[in-house]
DNA sequence: GTTACTCGGTTAAAAAAGCAACCCGGTCAA
DNA sequence: TTGACCGGGTTGCTTTTTTAACCGAGTAAC
């Protein structure tokens, strides 16, 4: 099933893990701007310029975790069954989502993710860098659903949309409530987004 | 206190560590013949041309154990308090082994340390390998005591002691008695033949 | 009696990591 | 105002590791 990993492969990614997993237990601990990149280096056991090997800025130290999901609304879009069209496919795949307390969907109460959440979203420079991912991702949405502007314009409602939902899962998590309590609520904000966006 | 070990010093221990590991608890398992080098390579996840150039042989894989001793009786004698014979040196050198049942004396009931002897003592390669470390201490043990053929006599008769000594002790706890059931007479035994050399 | 393994060990080239030194912009103090 | 740090990044050079291919000896199959 898995690709045959060489030992190369396999190091790298165990590499890039720690010293992401690093990078975000220290954030959470010190705050984004209480870390410095020696710091991180330092607790990952690795050199600073391999630091920046595996991560161009500082601000990728955090956004990996949305990196790398990205492209996967465009990839939802490109893999759907015949027959299903695209906001359709997108719907399903966040309701799976939320179903399943996927982080991105913002619909998850694990003290670590809703403190992750808090620090993405309070630090400036964080939201800034994420708002760049997000703008890749929809350049890749709008490709998957067509040419023209239409097909831009749908790109950025959709991911409008779920960035909203997001925030708002979140903000009801961040106010105390859990996941599991939230979730109804949540799929009905969803449903009616999305038959909107029809 | 302790020397200033930049990453890579640290990285090429812990890489020699797991890799010996690695050796052992496999050769422990399946036995020396049992187990390829392919096999350690794979189990301490380097590439085979890196476990050459940790050790040069398969056989060091095991004996790196001994080889870390290497050179200390030598070392005993020329660190010898003034005033002290060198015979006397390393007979209290060898019965504060017996004291801390220091496994190179033969005196531990640890599974995996009489289990590690019945490997090497039982495997030809081993053993053979083994008599090499020996006379290579036994060199540096004779420069140590001076030179001329009397330096090299004593030297000999020094490590032939000490290597019966040994075996003598591993055999009675391969036998089933216990490190501290033997150590009384492993001590009377230590006496004996150090006094006699005298 | 080839052929085709396996196993210990080596080689050459290329990728990756380490190290030290540096650039640049800020900040704080003399 | 200068000068000395510290922060995020970068640059070159060296060391280490992976990879794939190979050698030579043994050995089992046909």
């Amino acid at each position: 099933m898995s690709e045959p990993t060489g030992l190369r492969a396999r190091k790298k990614e165990r590499t890039r893990d720690a010293i992401g997993d690093a990078a975000v237990s220290l954030f959470l601990e010190r705050g984004f701007d209480g870390v410095s990149v020696n710091d991180i280096a330092a607790a990952a056991e690795i050199s600073k310029p391999t630091l920046f090997r595996y991560f161009p800025t500082k601000e990728d130290l955090v956004l990996h975790r949305f990196a790398d999901h990205q492209g996967e609304a465009a990839r939802v879009v490109r893999d759907r069954r015949s027959g299903i069209k695209p906001v359709t496919a997108l719907h399903r795949h966040f309701r799976a989502g939320l179903d399943g307390y996927d982080p991105v969907t913002g619909l998850n109460d694990h003290p670590e993710v809703v403190a992750f959440h808090r620090l993405v979203f309070t630090t400036p420079s964080l939201a800034a860098r994420l708002t760049r991912y997000q703008l890749e991702d929809e350049e890749a949405l709008a490709d998957a659903l067509g040419e023209g502007i239409q097909a831009r314009l749908q790109a950025a409602q959709v991911l409008a949309v779920q960035r909203v939902l997001a925030r708002t899962n979140w903000q009801k998590i961040a106010d105390g409530r859990t996941a599991r309590d939230v979730h109804p609520e949540a799929v009905t904000d969803a449903d009616q987004a999305f038959n909107q966006l029809r």
